[in-house]
DNA sequence: GATGCTTACGTTTTT
DNA sequence: CGTAAGCATC
């Protein structure tokens, strides 16, 4: 079976049409190209995993442009990623030309809603200069706001407040027209705190995610000549994954398509995996209410799995309920089996699917950038990286720590958002004292009661230090310092390109130097980071035509993980289920196949929560073109307290033709079970008796001509150099040892993949 | 005001 | 287990 086979060599063209032979039309199924077709009017598609609704998209956007004279700045293409949006562009300009592709209006709902604020906000008192606080900033806001109404943080969590206020802004409930529901002293706080922490945001002239929505919204609603001029700019509206959509989103895209109604939707309620974010699928199946004169498509033949995985895929999602009942269907080969393998914990399941992927590698002729991990929640990822680091395996990884949430990072930034926004008292209270400068708790109380008592934000508050009471005179200074040199900054802002700015920031206030002082590995990683702040700053200079500081910090606020997942490096990918939507790889593994993992233990009780697992399992397994693994722990390490596990309810539900026969409980394997690492040998071989390629007997082709390696042996690694053998472990494929390096370095070597010299 | 220690607490999923 | 906030001490 071919590794990267394009889902375009294996489209069949439907003979009967009379625009065949047009270049855009080419290689699409009948479907499809009555969804490049259609011209004007509602359009709803329905698109299953895999059924090619990108291309759909594309084709259709280049139709418009190419064949209907649409003007590419009229078409508002809206994805789900920044992602996403990039790679439509790409794709569009070898359809139509760079030039025109740049010119449509591509991009999320978020960063579409935060560039029509940046040009039409003014009509709401939306300042030019506002920055989007995201989940930390927002945070602090309530923290404070909790703070000065006397509402006690131990009682009452600052989490929850965030949560349905970003549900409130979600249904556009603002803080006049919510009613409490009954019952509970949480409610009787809770409109304080949202008008409150309302007022926090236009204060330090921020938006939060959901602002940029709602914000977007009224301005829409309230100033009818904005909504004309957009109605006009966007004639033709295109929307990607559209079960994911929020009321707010909802409302918008209802106003701005009012006038044309040219607006087509694509979607897939079975991908619905977004709940928790306010996404609504009511609102794709009501689309027929909306627009009763809407043409309804459906694409059901998928071109991307085999059989098996299509057939696995469809067991899960059909538990539920509430769906459109569809299947997929396609032509593509039916597959070898899917692997379900259980391991004794999540280490073990990290090293067995570790060794699945460098056989694949090895025999089957695979590339590492072929598998991708999924798994339900970012904290399995250690496990996982632990061991690849452990092997010298590369891999990459979307999501769990992020670079912009790094401590040093935020530092950076917010010294770049003070410059940006003086107001945001945020930022300002995050740097005031770091790199420290002896400016205390008691000075920034005083600045901020100061502040609040004249109604000003802190920083104007920071230009007249002399009338803040209770200061000390040494503190006064300090604080006068600060204030200059961030003025300093403010002025030059404007004609400094944004690297250049980053420098002067890290001149005048010696954080990098500061940071260069710890020479501890943590210190050496922060100063790292710091550094790679330039990297980003030159890439984005590099990549756009205005790389004003406003856009360059809209940017980062707006970039998801998922956004800087680069394809071409060779490694492993490994994501949440989430991360995953819209991706496809040749070999899917899915870790952590175990009830209250996944399904999550938050989820029970609760059918809707329930159903959604189920799709984001559907979500997670159509992901998979060719093999699929799935692997569960009986005992799994969760907060550091050892648990037993039980296999996930998904897998019940998989028919049993579909995957691996169980395997038998052989001496053998009880014997191995003993040995360290359990190699789970019977399995292995299963594994291999699908597979079309010939086999290669793992543990016999190299065994002899692999010298043998005891404790002590001095070795020489091709990349690590010079070692000693320090322990060895495991038996044939599996046995590893323990190696300490020249350069002080222990590591695990496999010696199956390793080229490992014995010296004299 | 800085530093170091203790404790409490948390993990869904993300624009 | 690992982090972040809180407290006591210098």
């Amino acid at each position: 079976m071919p590794n990267n086979h394009d889902v375009t060599h294996i489209c069949h063209a439907a003979e009967d049409d009379k625009n065949i032979g047009h270049p855009l039309l080419d290689g699409l199924n009948a479907v499809q190209r009555e969804a490049v077709l259609h011209h004007e009017g509602p359009l709803l598609i329905f698109a299953g995993a895999g059924s090619g609704k990108t291309r759909v998209l594309t084709h259709r956007i280049a139709y418009l442009i190419a064949e209907r004279g649409i003007a590419p700045w009229n078409i508002f293409a809206v994805t789900f990623t920044n992602k996403a949006a990039k790679e439509m562009k790409e794709r569009l300009g070898k359809l139509v030309s760079e030039r025109r592709a740049k010119a449509i209006w591509a991009g999320t709902f978020h960063s579409t809603s935060a560039r029509l604020l940046r040009e039409f906000g003014e009509n709401i008192d939306v300042p030019r200069n506002f920055l989007i606080y995201d989940d930390s900033d927002q945070l602090h806001l309530i923290r404070d706001s909790l703070r000065e109404l006397n509402i006690d943080e131990q009682k009452f969590a600052p989490r929850a407040f965030l949560a349905h206020i970003s549900e409130s802004k979600e249904k556009m409930v603002s803080p006049a027209a919510w009613t409490a529901p009954k019952g509970g002293q949480f409610y009787g706080h809770f409109r304080s705190v949202y008008i409150l922490y309302q007022e926090k945001l236009r204060q330090n002239s921020a938006l939060d995610f959901d602002d940029l929505l709602s914000e977007t919204v009224r301005l829409l609603e309230t100033c009818p000549h904005v909504l004309k001029t957009l109605q006009d700019r966007f004639q033709y509206i295109l929307v990607d994954e559209y079960q994911d959509v929020n009321y707010a989103q909802y409302r918008m895209l209802s106003l701005l398509a009012k006038k044309r109604r040219n607006i087509c939707v694509v979607g897939d309620d079975d991908q619905s995996i977004y709940l928790f974010r306010g996404a609504d699928v009511g609102l794709i199946l009501k689309f027929e209410e909306d627009y009763p004169d809407a043409l309804i498509l459906k694409l059901e033949q998928n071109y991307r799995s085999t059989q098996n995985i299509l057939e696995a895929a469809y067991s899960v999602v059909s538990q539920n309920s509430k769906r459109k009942e569809k299947k997929l269907w396609t032509e593509n080969p039916q597959g070898g089996l899917i692997v379900i393998h259980e391991a004794a914990n999540e280490k073990e399941e990290a090293h067995w699917l570790l060794q699945r992927i460098l056989d694949e590698v090895r025999y089957k002729d695979r590339k590492l950038s072929d598998f991708a991990i999924l798994y339900r929640t970012n904290a399995q990822s250690r496990a996982l990286e632990d061991m690849f680091r452990n092997f010298v395996t590369p891999y990459k990884i979307v999501g769990g720590m992020r670079f912009y949430e790094r401590r040093e990072v935020k530092d950076v930034l917010a010294y770049m958002r003070l410059v940006h926004t003086p107001t945001d008292s945020v930022s300002l209270k995050r740097i005031i004292n770091v790199p420290a400068r002896s400016i205390g708790a008691t000075s920034i109380k005083a600045i901020e009661d100061s502040a609040r008592a004249s109604g000003v934000s802190m920083w104007e508050a920071l230009q007249q230090t002399h009338s803040i009471p209770g200061l000390l005179p040494r503190a006064r200074l300090r604080l006068n310092d600060f204030a200059l040199m961030i003025r300093k900054l403010q002025e030059e802002k404007d004609h400094l390109r944004v690297t250049e700015l980053l420098q002067h920031i890290l001149d005048s206030t010696g954080y990098l130097d500061a940071l260069e002082l710890d020479k501890s590995i943590e210190g050496r990683s922060r100063a790292e980071n710091v550094r790679e702040m330039f990297s980003v700053t030159q890439e984005f200079e590099k990549q756009n035509e205005l790389p004003t500081l406003t856009s360059f910090l809209e940017q980062i606020s707006l970039v998801a993980d998922i956004d800087s997942l680069d394809v071409d490096t060779e490694a492993v990918t490994m994501m949440t289920l989430h991360s995953s939507k819209g991706l496809e790889f040749p070999v899917v593994i899915i870790a952590g196949m175990e009830q209250n993992l996944f399904p999550h233990v938050r989820s029970h009780g609760n059918p809707y929560e329930m159903e959604e697992e189920y799709r984001l399992c559907y979500v997670g397994i159509t992901r998979a073109k060719e093999e699929l693994f799935l692997t569960h722990t009986s005992r799994r390490t969760m907060f550091g307290m050892l648990s037993n596990s039980s296999p996930s309810e998904f897998l019940k539900h998989i028919p049993r033709h579909l995957y691996n026969p169980p395997r038998g409980k052989s001496t053998r394997t009880e014997k191995r079970a003993l040995s360290s690492f359990d190699p789970d040998e019977p399995d292995q071989d299963q594994v291999f008796q699908w597979h079309e390629s010939p086999k290669v007997p793992a543990n016999v082709s190299n065994e002899a001509e692999k010298p043998v390696f005891t404790v002590g042996d001095k070795v020489k690694h091709p990349v690590f150099g010079k070692g000693v053998i320090l322990s060895t472990e495991g038996i044939g494929v599996n046995s590893s040892a323990k190696i300490a390096f020249a350069n002080q370095d222990i590591k695990n070597i496999l010696l199956e993949y390793t080229k490992l010299d014995k010296m004299p």
